[in-house]
DNA sequence: AGCACGCCGACT
DNA sequence: GTCGGCGTGCTC
């Protein structure tokens, strides 16, 4: 007899799980994961459909009390099949239950919820508890419960949530009504349906795009060989400004004339009014966007629109992979390299290659296309996985120049300020010129971090271990950015005893003490420099100009992030300081200069990837001087001028940087040259973590197959809110031995995890490190 | 979620 | 008695 796992649900949280039913005889040929039964569930053995995540000959439950599948059900829909396959690739893959796979894959229906509604007690009386009592005799016996319930909650809050009401309170509707009929409450209703486009307004002020030109040659001739390639993934390697998008709509042009349908993804940094336009004026109402301001009901609508096929493209971030179109012809990956493809939560799947299984599923092509390839797509596209396309032509502007400060000479000649005189005379120039500057500083806060010169101790947070960043108490961007002048401003000087130390990773904030609270010696200061210091340096050397700061702490705030960019694309302000999210995405047609203040910064990220993710940066700074007809300049300060990503970002080189790259990843082992998984071991109890760590070393030394273990070492960050951290690599040239591992580990060790109260994550091939 | 089961007050 | 509203808890 064999038994099937079915998810019957994922609608609610207790029927979040699958359930086993038997197979009958005559359907054991039929069946398959992922296809969609009906079956009969609960005390009134109700017939609803499921899907079929598993099959197993072992019954995990008494067969007697278990029931068996009716039928297989005709699938209306075959995309969902599809969908389930690539929740399945991602259970399988990136170590996640299928649960949270299908999650993933699956929007979860939303009950109507009519979240805006507020309800307010509309008799002051009524808070009086004896008038209270006296409503309750005024009520209705029907209902009493509930309406008590309700009222009860009005004594302590005069305001509540309609949602809240029904949902948690569980007073129906109707009593609801009836309360509204009596007078004794009002309901504002506000139900607000936001279409995804609507967004688009909020940006009608921008600098309009260029009008879309003809192909050009180049671009021309990658659309051909694209179309008739018998190959699936493609790479397009295009230069900034060689006219990606282009390409890209020219491709999704052919998909739809073949009754196909098109996803296309972004980075969410880069899902602009400028990107989106682009497509809507080509296409139309046959496109529909998701991002991360859709609520879930919002982003189930969208889907459903594409299931009914009232669209044909798909514009979105990583989950926009899940569109569930019936016949996806193509799927586009623009700025393939960006990490937030990589999902940071459980199920930490890479969009890439999931895309490429969903690709290969429904017979799609697979479109990816960077100024800066990923190492690993590059790769796989040199040893032929992928067909290497190049767009060498800037199709508009020009590039930028690019020259290295070192800044060791600097300091040793005398200057002792964070812009070098280069930079310095570059941005009295642009200032004169009324044109725009960026700076970029890859750190966030005022200073790195503060420490104490008496007896040399850096304060570090107590629940993390990482030290304390110092923010200085003028933050927000009301008090100190959007105003024509301020020079009055500029003239307060920062007090270093006002302010806050605070950790980037747990948020603990603690006021900036005025002495060491280890030496008590008041010898205290902060080293490095963050953004906030760069704009305090900016102010008080360049007091007239208009300076904005775009980092986490000033868009944190509904819209700040937008609010800043447009402000400064209004040329409302000269400079522009921020961190990475400046680099990306954004166009402005007056920023004339480029300033890296530090570029070693991010080379000392501890994983194999600093590299490449400098290398990324660097040349993406470089690709916001410049873009159009102006003559563009980038600088990049640095201590390690003749490192080699600095040195090749500097000559806009990427197969300089390639070579240099894969040699070192070849020699040491990593990714894409071989496969990687870590293993993260968190615990409560420190001992906890390394005992599990060392039956986890002695599983993977039992097994036949050899692999490469690094650790178990203590993560870089060793405790996180008050959480220790371990990890394990394991190295080895295939993926499938990885993920055999993973499963043997994760079925050998799950009792004793669940024991200790512990946590493991699996993250293969990660894009940071541990 | 959706349904049965069981408890308790109301009333032909 | 027994009808029906409502709370509780389970669903392979």
């Amino acid at each position: 007899m064999i038994f099937a796992d079915i998810i019957v649900d994922i609608s609610h949280e207790d029927l979040d799980r699958s359930f086993q039913y038997i197979i009958p005889k005559e359907l054991e040929e039929k069946i398959y994961v992922g296809v969609l039964v009906k079956i009969p569930f609960g005390r009134g053995n109700r017939i609803i459909s499921g899907y079929v995540v598993g099959i197993t000959k072992k019954p995990a439950w008494e067969i007697s009390k278990m029931k068996k599948i009716l039928e297989i059900e005709e699938q209306k829909v075959p995309v969902e099949t599809e969908l389930i396959a690539l929740a399945g690739f991602i259970r399988e893959n990136y170590g996640a239950t299928m649960n949270q796979a299908l999650k993933t894959v699956i929007p979860v229906r939303q009950k109507t919820k009519a979240v805006e509604n507020k309800m307010i007690l509309l008799a002051e009386d009524y808070k009086d508890s004896e008038k209270f009592s006296e409503l309750l005799a005024l009520c209705e016996k029907k209902h009493a419960l509930a309406r008590l319930r309700l009222l009860k909650e009005f004594l302590q809050k005069k305001e509540l949530d309609y949602s809240y009401v029904v949902n948690i309170l569980k007073v129906s509707a109707a009593s609801v009504k009836e309360l509204e009929k009596q007078g004794v409450i009002k309901v504002d209703r506000q139900t607000v349906y936001r279409n995804p486009l609507t967004f688009l307004e909020d940006f009608d002020r921008q600098p309009a795009v260029e009008t879309e030109l003809e192909l050009n040659e180049e671009q021309k001739k990658i659309v051909e060989d694209i179309g008739k390639s018998e190959k699936r993934v493609h790479l397009i390697y295009g230069i900034t400004g060689s006219g990606k998008t282009r390409v890209y709509i020219e491709l999704i042009k052919e998909t739809i004339r073949a009754g196909k349908q098109a996803i296309v993804m972004i980075p969410e940094i880069s899902l602009t009014y400028q990107t989106v336009k682009r497509f809507s004026d080509v296409f139309g109402s046959r496109v529909s966007i998701i991002n991360s301001k859709l609520s879930a009901g919002e982003r189930y609508d969208q889907f459903e629109r594409a299931k009914k096929g009232e669209i044909d493209i798909m514009i979105g971030p990583r989950s926009a992979l899940f569109t569930p179109f019936s016949k996806t012809g193509i799927i586009i990956i623009d700025e393939e390299h960006e990490s937030s493809y990589k999902s940071e939560t459980v199920p930490k799947y890479h969009a890439r290659e999931t895309a490429v299984y969903r690709a290969k599923l429904c017979g799609a092509k697979l479109v990816l296309g960077s100024a800066t390839p990923s190492v690993a797509a590059y790769y796989r596209a040199l040893q032929g996985e992928y067909v290497l396309h190049k767009l060498e032509k800037r199709a508009a502007g020009q590039i930028a120049k690019v020259s290295v400060v070192d800044l060791r000479r600097e300091l040793s000649e005398g200057n002792k300020t964070i812009f070098s005189r280069r930079l310095n005379n570059l941005i009295l120039d642009r200032l004169e010129k009324k044109e725009q500057i960026m700076l970029f500083i890859n750190r966030r806060g005022y200073a790195g971090f503060v420490s104490c010169r008496s007896c040399g101790e850096a304060i570090k947070c107590p629940h993390c271990d990482v030290s304390l960043t110092y923010h200085s108490k003028k933050n927000s961007i009301k008090e100190n950015s959007i105003k024509e002048n301020s020079i009055k401003e500029n003239s307060i000087k920062e007090n270093s005893t006002e302010g806050n130390l605070i950790c980037h990773y747990c948020g603990y904030t603690l006021p900036m003490p005025k002495y060491c609270p280890n030496c008590a010696s008041p010898y205290i200061a902060g080293f490095g420099t963050g953004t906030q210091k760069v704009e305090e340096q900016v102010k008080k050397y360049y007091p007239n100009a208009r300076v904005l700061r775009m980092d986490t702490d000033t868009t944190s705030t509904k819209g700040g992030h937008e609010r800043i960019i447009r402000a400064f694309a209004e040329h409302k302000a000269d400079i522009l300081i921020g961190t990475q999210m400046i680099v990306k995405g954004h166009d402005f047609p007056l920023v004339t200069l480029v300033g890296i203040i530090a570029a070693d910064l991010s080379l000392y990220a501890p994983d194999y990837r600093a590299s490449e993710r400098t290398f990324q940066l660097l040349t993406q700074a470089e690709g916001r001087a410049g873009r159009h007809e102006r003559y563009g300049e980038a600088v990049i300060q640095t201590y390690q001028p003749e490192n080699a990503s600095i040195v090749s970002a500097a000559a806009q080189n990427y197969e300089q940087f390639y070579e240099k790259e894969i040699l070192y990843r070849t020699i040491m082992e990593y990714p894409p040259v071989i496969h990687m998984m870590a293993i993260l071991i968190t615990s409560k109890k420190e001992e906890d973590g390394a005992i599990l760590c060392e039956k986890i070393k002695k599983i993977i030394e039992e097994e036949k197959e050899s692999y490469r273990i690094v650790g178990p070492a203590q993560a870089n960050i060793f405790k996180i809110k008050d959480i220790y951290r371990r990890v394990i690599y394991i190295k080895h040239a295939q993926k499938e031995k990885i993920i055999s591992l993973k499963n043997t580990i994760e079925e050998k060790i799950k009792a004793e995890v669940k024991l200790r109260k512990a946590d493991i994550l699996f993250d293969l091939n990660p894009m940071n490190g541990y």
